[in-house]
DNA sequence: TATGAATGAGGGTTCATTCAT
DNA sequence: TATGAATGAACCCTCATTCAT
């Protein structure tokens, strides 16, 4: 009967009500975090951008490490929702590969603020020790995906057996992450065309020279 | 007097131990910020790594955002200084991307904290009204460079004319930026295998099917 | 309606449930400042220890000032239940000044948190102003007690005439009340030693020489 | 030569105006904790009675734990200063209990507030855990002191060997310290005469009868 | 009767910068 | 040239209380 203790204890499903007024905090935390950076944007900023207070934000997160930490294991968990199957659904490694990329990069460009406020997270948030909170975890995890769909391909003959999977794995995630900056700062940027653009260069970069176009017919 | 200012204005070279006191400084400032990132990068942090205070710094540089400028400019400079002539020295599009992969990596191997510093700096300095302070800057003119490269050995037949140099372009410097974050974090990390790999895998991407061996003879 | 006007109200007797969920918050609330001491025990926590909300609490007594003057007025008037008719079973000046501390200690032992947390209060709790609210009335009036008990003995020749009985009444209630902050800090406490021990003390010091043994038989 | 960092640094010695502003801040501190108590007294308050702002104090001290553990053991200092000679002075166990009490006492006359003050953090200051920071050591430690003395002397026969010196020792204690509350209520406070009185109740209750005046000339 | 939500003051602390020396 | 001292804004967070439901 009473054990919800607050907003912030895990002991209770959320009520409907504080469902909506904690996507409302966390769409204004993500705005705020995609105009202004992760080191500019305070409660007060982000409060300010919710039409509250920071006691509201307290109230409803219990912190500010609460909120970011929501913010970026939704981004994380929508991203896995959206890509997984589109990926899945390929049987080929170029197949694949090019799902990976181009569902990525569509994720991105149809969530662009709150995928610029999760890299700059990962890229700023720190412990009080200076340690990085989320970069390490969430970029390995990111990259091992990768490099085992490569290297799966490379076993299966499909992919050159002449590159290291790892660093063409990195090049992979650091080229769609790269995009989110890119996006951050043209807001006329074509996801399509890159995604297209780059799911032919590692598709390209992978193949053996005689399976694969030197272009791709769309 | 005389026509000296202070240690901050142009008006006047700086003496020696000017020099050397800024150098001694802006080690300090790279060291602590490659360590704990730019937002823990306090100027009493600094100072303490340096040995002073934080009136020292400012008095030297006149702020904060001065001493940050510096560094940034000094490591852009060194980098093209070292990377240059490497480059110019190739005459083929193949030989010339090669040269600035390897060389770019080489001088991040070589300068690994001054890099990691930049990049977090990049990412993470902003001014006042939270528009970043040097990633376009930075970021557009050396994506300019690469996709000039590029789009020179388009037009020269030597690579493909089927892909979008500007796309390879952002696709080469990210890939290579995000070395900086593996060097921040293994202190292990190959440089070589990482540079000769990343080159492989752009050349082939950028060269016609017949051109290209699958991997490199090293 | 009709006379009632609230839980707070004086107006009315409260029912039956309203008594026992009194009596439920201050249970907890008693719990909670004995544990971690008046200056941590907020509402939330008390809240909490009750497994309820910071508004039933504000409910229940109108303010959180209101939960602590009826936790220090229970006590009390507890306290005076107990030890009054021990006392007043007593003839001679050591009979009742040995029952006074022993009957004292024993309700102390016996009601250890909520003991420890009006000592917590009387130390602590104060108003807008930095003035003290409870120590001086309570504390003057328990050491006032133990000095007319003194006094009279003196009066009829059973006690010394040559001490303060105001110095020895407040040496009393200080050895008391000390005996709080023991309980406090160890669980394994032996009051019933500490009972006779300080009672021994106390009337060697009041009674003329001859009129007493050097130790008790117990 | 820059092996100070700031003057919260442990690594040099204090220059001469350091120490005046750290003693002039500790006085406000002092004056604000025995008016307001230990709860009220916030670094704003604290900063306030010295007319300054909250900065100055982090400056100088690093943080309010600093400045409240300063306090504390300075105060600890001076009275042992202060008390050690006079109780080594003495050489019965009499004068010494004596000596112990009523110099005791004169101490904590002359430094009202101080002490005042140093009582309000030994029964309030507690850590983020809840768990007391000062009490246990210091009141153990002091009682320990006590209890020595007594059960020196009742090895040599100078007292009775009837009672146990540890509770003794609380009840000394107890009753020196509640000194500390009645300094702060009553301005007209006779230390002397308080003094006096407790010093002769304990000899009192210590000494076998034949040895010791029902009361004392002074 | 009780709850969830919100509020606003105040808590301690960090920070870049200024200034007299 | 350099330092110690001070400043004031901004930071995240805790708290008792109010209010609509």
């Amino acid at each position: 009967m009473w054990s919800r203790i607050g907003p912030t204890g895990q002991s209770a499903s959320l009520t409907f009500t504080e469902t909506a007024r904690r996507a409302q905090l966390m769409a204004a935390a993500i705005d705020t975090i995609a105009e202004l950076g992760y080191g500019q944007a305070s409660l007060a900023r982000i409060a300010e951008a919710a039409d509250t207070s920071k006691g509201v934000i307290i109230y409803h997160f219990g912190g500010k490490d609460e909120l970011i930490k929501e913010l970026v294991a939704d981004l994380v968990a929508r991203a896995g929702t959206y890509m997984r199957p589109r990926i899945e659904a390929e049987q080929t490694g170029a197949g694949m590969l090019r799902a990976l990329i181009e569902s990525n990069l569509a994720f991105m460009a149809e969530n662009r603020n709150h995928v610029v406020a999760t890299v700059e997270i990962a890229l700023n948030a720190r412990a009080a020790d200076g340690s990085r909170l989320y970069d390490s975890a969430y970029h390995e995890m990111s990259v091992a995906a990768v490099r085992e769909l490569l290297a799966h391909f490379q076993g299966t003959g499909e992919f050159l057996d002449t590159f290291d999977p790892l660093v063409m794995a990195g090049a992979v995630r650091a080229a769609i992450d790269g995009v989110a900056s890119l996006l951050a700062r043209d807001p006329g940027f074509d996801a399509g065309h890159h995604a297209r653009e780059l799911a032919n260069l590692f598709v390209r970069a992978a193949s053996p020279p005689a399976a694969r176009p030197q272009s791709l017919e769309e």
